[in-house]
RNA sequence: GGAGAGAUGGCCGAGUGGUCGAAGGCGCUCCCCUGCUAAGGGAGUAUAGGCUCAAAAAGCUUAUCGAGGGUUCGAAUCCCUCUCUCUCCGCCA
């Protein structure tokens, strides 16, 4: 959620960072809603310090004996008044807030601007793409063969866009986030953490992913709705919220976690942070689960989008003053896991076009696949700088000892799943077989090579 | 799933309709006293908003005692709903 003083101050230059990234801020609505919120925020606050203070009156004259008819009389209508003028000031900040909460992040001064993912800048590359001397399988061709992949099975027990692993594939894909996450509690300093793979609309509002992206969650609804319990809406009041509002406000479903970024950043959700205790660094290895909704004839074959992957998740909470600086940080953690696995990779800056709604500033780190002939996204490392803070109320206690908002960032540290396409591409042998990278043979115990069994 | 108890400021804890944003204590900060230590004395110590203002400072003001709704001129206190925590029983990995 962006500053509502930024948008007050200066919503044409807010509004000029938003089009960058594709998107219109509706300054009427916005500006319309403002006024009314004004006007009637000093009504509302005026009508009830003057109930306040004639209530104190009849406290006072109560006490001593004396009769408070006349002051009781004086205020005999403000009730009304109040009532009605509150419950506008509601409906109205209900609005504002609804607005708001569907304004993506501003992007960082260092975010090149572009229109679309071709224009996202190239910022360093790692290793060299090996040069193959037989034609390259792609990561489907080579798992079925080995006998240790099996997508039919997979539409059999799910549906599409899931994958069945086997014998050594699944253990290789274990190794991996075992791997993974060793590297980032042992050497990059993070403290793992085991986290819950349901959580509710509160978190997922907290780190963006609600009200706008529930098209992507996969939702477990509870037996009682709560709906069923509600008066029917007409007595609910004249000024009743919106439909979706209503349905936020009494949202006790839960969500499968899209990533463990929701988990892990809410963790800091209504707490103040000392400063001591920054940065705080977390790393989990959990389960994804996305519907992709929209994303129906992309990567339709293999594993690359799928409804339930596996991702190391890194989470930095950070002072703002630091966050910068802990991005390059938390996107080296990332690159490192492919330096050891002798992937090559390449990391680009997402132009303002291609960047997701939290983010101020995104690397995303890209993975050669031999097959494909091209570098595939394998993680995406983002600043949100104060977005989700504000959102999660999540802050730190500053040098002057007032309560500041914290900065949060999150990376894939990476995802499992398309690490393993990489390696099943990039290890291939002629004869179908796969080496296992040096890092993963002791987590294999000592394999060094998958085969047909 | 059944039965019961509870939720107040950083913590403990008082408060069942009237200057209660909330006594008291602990903790913390500053000051005084003190040869050191110990003890003592004093002051301060929630958060988020709004308005005035070019801004800062300041002032005025609103809200918040688990959450939401209700009764009332007035609610931490009364009523309703929900959430969470604890104890016992059942079930379960």
């Amino acid at each position: 959620m962006l500053d509502i003083q930024l948008l007050r101050n200066d919503p044409g230059h807010v509004a000029r960072l938003l089009a960058t990234r594709g998107y219109a801020f509706p300054m009427a609505e916005f500006e319309t809603l403002e006024v009314e919120r004004k006007d009637l925020q000093t009504y509302t606050q005026e009508l009830q310090a003057r109930r306040n203070s004639a209530s104190r009156q009849i406290g006072n004259a109560k006490t001593r004996g004396e009769d408070a008819a006349h002051i009781l009389a004086e205020v005999a209508n403000l009730g009304d008044e109040l009532q009605q003028a509150g419950t506008r000031l509601q409906h109205i900040q209900a609005a504002l807030q609804h607005l708001l909460l569907h304004v993506p992040n501003v992007p960082h001064g260092s975010v090149p601007v572009g229109k679309s993912e071709a224009e996202n800048q190239e910022v360093r590359r790692w290793g060299t793409p090996r040069s193959f001397d037989f034609s390259v399988e792609d990561h489907v061709g080579i798992g079925e063969r080995l006998g240790l992949l099996d997508f039919p099975t997979a539409t059999k027990l799910s549906g599409a866009r899931f994958s069945l692993m086997t014998g050594a594939l699944a253990r290789l894909h274990r190794a991996l986030s075992q791997f993974m996450l060793d590297t980032h509690t042992l050497e990059h300093g993070y403290t793992e953490a085991y986290v819950p793979y349901l959580v509710n609309a509160e978190s997922l509002r907290g780190t963006g992913q609600l009200p706008k992206f529930k098209a992507d969650l996969f939702e477990v609804p509870r037996r009682k709705t709560g709906l069923a319990e509600l008066p029917p809406r007409d007595e609910i009041h004249q000024w009743s919220l919106s439909s979706e509002r209503q349905h936020e406000s009494i949202d006790d479903d839960l969500y499968l976690i899209p990533t463990a970024e929701v988990p892990l950043a809410n963790i800091v959700r209504d707490r103040i942070m000392t400063a001591d205790s920054l940065p705080f660094k977390l790393a989990a290895h959990t389960p994804c689960f996305r519907s992709e909704a929209g994303s129906y004839g992309r990567d339709t074959r293999g594993m690359i989008r799928q409804h339930q992957f596996e991702k190391v998740e890194l989470v930095q909470i950070v002072h703002p003053q630091r966050s910068y600086e802990a991005l390059e940080e938390l996107t080296g953690h990332a690159e490192k896991i492919l330096q050891k696995l002798e992937l090559p990779y390449r990391v680009m800056a997402l132009c303002t076009a291609d960047m997701g709604f939290s983010a101020a500033k995104t690397y995303d780190i890209e993975v050669w696949l031999p097959e494909q002939n091209t570098y595939r996204e394998i993680s995406s490392c983002s600043n949100c700088e104060a977005f989700q803070a504000r959102r999660m109320h999540a802050r730190f206690r500053n040098e002057k000892g007032r309560p500041e908002l914290l900065h949060t960032l999150n990376g894939s540290g990476l995802a499992v799943g398309r690490t393993l396409v990489a390696i099943l591409e990039n290890f291939q042998n002629c004869d179908g077989s796969v080496s296992i990278p040096n890092v993963l043979q002791r987590y294999m115990g000592g394999l060094d090579r998958l085969r047909k069994p």
